[in-house]
DNA sequence: CGGTCCGTTGACGTGACTCAAGTTACGTGG
DNA sequence: CCACGTAACTTGAGTCACGTCAACGGACCG
């Protein structure tokens, strides 16, 4: 099974500090931001939480490990998200820079003003977790991909193209599919004439209802 | 496709009043306990949200339907749990009770002393959803039913053998299988001597390590 | 005691996976 | 700038886990 087990042999696991005026978000006390590279870990299972992200530009994935190496992407998180909040005192998954990424710490202090927020933050984030279960599930390779197009084009502000930031293994770990399969409905998809691939990691749509109608 | 379209066509929504000596549940304001027939639809979406249930007794699902009737079973919530938080203002799944069950309602009281509580409520919920995701999203059959059961015998506190309340055909939609895959592999686990079917609801984990051990 | 729902089991089909062999994109050093 | 090595992606052929279709058995209920 091609689920990047391999990954797990650390990258190059560099993370600078760069200070950028720091902005308060929200009622948070925001920090400064850091700078991770591409498939740098920003935390893992049984690290101390607490502390949450802003994601100022780039993007993350949050993942787990199944001991085989089998590997399920949880969700990932695009310039303007915030991640990091978990149910217990440690984290569960892992948190991996995609691409070169900045993030806000943003430190959760003793008796939060920030409580709705975060519960906002937390149902958001259970329902998009909900819909992912749906999506898995019940739905086909070309569902779930067409989907996922919809997804990210939407996330990305609506434009009629766009760059994604992971890689076919990261979309395939993320739909519970393999590369392969993902790469040959991206093949379908593009023969249809629903998308172009502009280039490997840039996408056009070019019949949006076309495939939102194979969302099912 | 066996996953139950044909529930849709509406059974006995008898929904009956029967109040209970109300007793306040953590900082919520309590309300008395409504019961439900097996079947009864709780909420659907579009729904308005904002009201909670807490389980007094019996078991509820939660569940949406694709519009060709393929169903996904989010989540069962056994006596004791508390569930029905949206991130929007109406709901956007189906609630409805596997058994006869006695649910307390919660109306979310306008500022909230419970915030602390639903905040930790989302995410155990979006924990749940998450370990969910993983299951469905890179396990097999068997490791989803092992999975599906462990869980099944530690949220009933561990007994040795214990009812559960969903049909083979809830628990398909629920792990994303179907109901032949559900009841072929009940069947291995039982040639394999793992568990034992007292009757068709009532399961005893022989070997409770051996079970676990499949979980992946 | 007949109907209905639920569950089981078997035979067969298929969508996605596996294995394998390329090709393309990209960074690095000469 | 090009040569090289590596990672990412694509494509094809064959396989398999799970789905589909179908027949049947048991439990419950009026």
């Amino acid at each position: 099974m091609h689920t990047a087990a391999a990954h797990a042999t650390k990258l190059e696991l560099t993370k600078s500090q760069i200070v950028i005026a720091p902005q308060t978000a929200g009622l948070f006390r925001a920090n400064s931001v850091t700078t991770f590279n591409a498939g740098a870990e920003i935390y893992a299972p049984g690290d101390k939480a607490g502390t949450f992200y802003h994601v100022e530009f780039g993007a993350v994935r949050i993942h787990r490990l199944l001991s085989d190496g089998r590997r399920q992407v949880i969700a990932f998180h695009l310039a303007g998200e915030t991640f990091g909040f978990e149910a217990d005192r440690t984290h569960s998954f892992f948190a991996e820079a995609i691409a070169p990424t900045g993030l806000r710490a943003i430190n959760r202090t003793a008796n939060d003003q920030a409580l709705p927020e975060l519960l906002s933050l937390a149902l958001r984030g259970m329902l998009r977790a909900q819909e992912h279960i749906m999506m898995i599930g019940r739905q086909t390779a070309v569902e779930r991909i067409a989907g996922f197009l919809v997804d990210m084009a939407e996330r990305q502000g609506g434009l009629e193209h766009f760059d994604i930031p992971m890689t076919r293994l990261d979309i395939a770990d993320y739909l519970g599919l393999t590369i392969e399969t993902v790469s040959r409905v991206f093949a379908k998809l593009r023969s249809a004439g629903l998308i172009k691939l502009r280039s490997i990691r840039c996408i056009e749509i070019k019949k949006h209802e076309a495939l939102r109608s194979l969302c099912a």
